[in-house]
DNA sequence: AATTTCATTTTTCTCGACATTATTTATTTT
DNA sequence: AAAATAAATAATGTCGAGAAAAATGAAATT
């Protein structure tokens, strides 16, 4: 297998398989699978996606693959150019402080919203996540540089916990579709300086605010917990765009 | 042409015709007009969207057609529930809580943010705006109860002048998106107590308080703002559930 | 040598017909 | 009347042909 200039293997999962559960289509299914596909790296940004060599990866037809991929064009996480096919959205480091302002933006929003509506089993939620959590962020320590799948997940959820509570689907939906786009960021790159970061130390802090009731404390916390991971990010730069250069063919 | 409860036309816009300029498909082209006609009721919501019906009415095939379908439905605009086809995302006035409650989140925080960085251009964007929108209120008052498409767009420009400097096209990606649906709840309602409120006022109130960058006191009353017209939509709830239920056939 | 023009090739998109599958409606049976 | 079965209807998926657009490459021009 091919690896990338930080050492890492350029495809660490293979293509999600389609499965369509009851009650949904092809269409559907096809899209879940790729959805899961280009937030993960499968599909590696800037990639071309064509009808032809997607129809023999996920065996699915032209015309739910074609519906699949409107639907994610719709989410951006695929560039449909008119009469040019379909590519995986390019990660682009400028667009990404846009990215992260936004998803702070209704980041804190959300939370705002959660820690004040929020009951006791929005607490136990967050206490329950947050104790998974921890042990994700003590075994990325061990880990060499990438982010593991348990982790984000474990983080993702965490995170959703916490605002669960802000009592608008609308604003939770808003804050999915951002939250997709990041993690195709973060698993992209590779934390080099992770050592300088405590990440377990900045989520408890998060959920104590929160669970203290502590607004403005816990705004603060998560503002500076995304700017933290975003400038981490931005160290990936070079890497980033040499690889992007590299794989054009 | 019939008439609904409140002595409105049922359809007061024939359905936009498809136009596809250059550098895109037809199934983009389809999927702009079909989201026009949503939002502004051509379509009127829970309407089923039958292929076979589309293809007459907007001379498109059934390919292109599906795939606009499915990106709208990304877009929640449309409902495509597996093997039963698609339908108009119907207006649910419990929903309405939630997505106004989402829109106010994410409108004040791009607001917070655009008072903070926005410059002279911005300044000027926000004045030119509120003038077009001050003759449209006026003219608003004349008309008897419904929302005009002259008003729309002239509010819908001067709420977007006034975030337009959030620094975040991403947040302004999902703010739209917010608008769009709640735009859909004011066109279908109709404005009973219009006299007990001076949407003129309120307007003028608002930009003043952005253009003198006093952040809270233009969140204060943007929030207002946006509450208000849900209230107002909230009386109409009966008659838009009565006509939906007339409609079912 | 660089650029433009034109024709060729390739790719993408659209259409329509048909097969398959799921859902709804009608009928029969218990 | 309720449940089970069968027919009708509608939605989805497959395929292949053809139209339209873009990319490619060769020849002509500057």
């Amino acid at each position: 297998m091919t690896e990338n200039s930080a050492g890492q293997p350029d495809t660490p999962y293979s293509p999600t398989n389609v499965t369509l559960d009851a009650g949904n289509t092809l269409a559907q299914a096809a899209c879940k699978a790729l959805r899961v596909d280009i937030i993960r790296g499968v599909r590696s940004p800037g990639e071309r996606l064509r009808i032809e060599k997607l129809k023999t990866i996920y065996n699915v037809g032209p015309t739910p693959l074609r519906e699949a991929l409107q639907m994610l064009a719709a989410d951006q996480l695929v560039l449909a150019e008119g009469n040019r096919g379909f590519t995986v959205a390019p990660l682009d480091l400028n667009e990404f402080e846009d990215l992260n302002r936004a998803r702070t933006a209704i980041e804190t929003a959300a939370l705002r919203l959660s820690i004040a509506d929020g009951g006791t089993d929005w607490e136990a939620g967050v206490v329950a996540a947050s104790y998974v959590l921890k042990k994700e962020d003590a075994a990325l320590l061990q880990a060499n540089g990438g982010v593991t799948d348990a982790w984000e997940q474990a983080n993702s959820a965490f995170h959703t916990a916490i605002v669960s509570a802000c009592g608008s689907r609308w604003l939770l939906r808003a804050r999915r579709g951002l939250h997709d786009q990041c993690e195709r960021y973060r698993r992209a790159s590779v934390y080099r300086k992770r050592g300088e970061r405590d990440l377990n130390a900045e989520h408890q802090a998060i959920a104590e605010a929160a669970l203290a009731r502590n607004v403005d404390l816990a705004c603060t916390l998560t503002e500076r917990h995304f700017a933290l991971t975003a400038s981490l990010l931005s160290d990936a730069t070079s890497r980033l765009e040499a690889d992007r250069k590299a794989s054009t063919g």
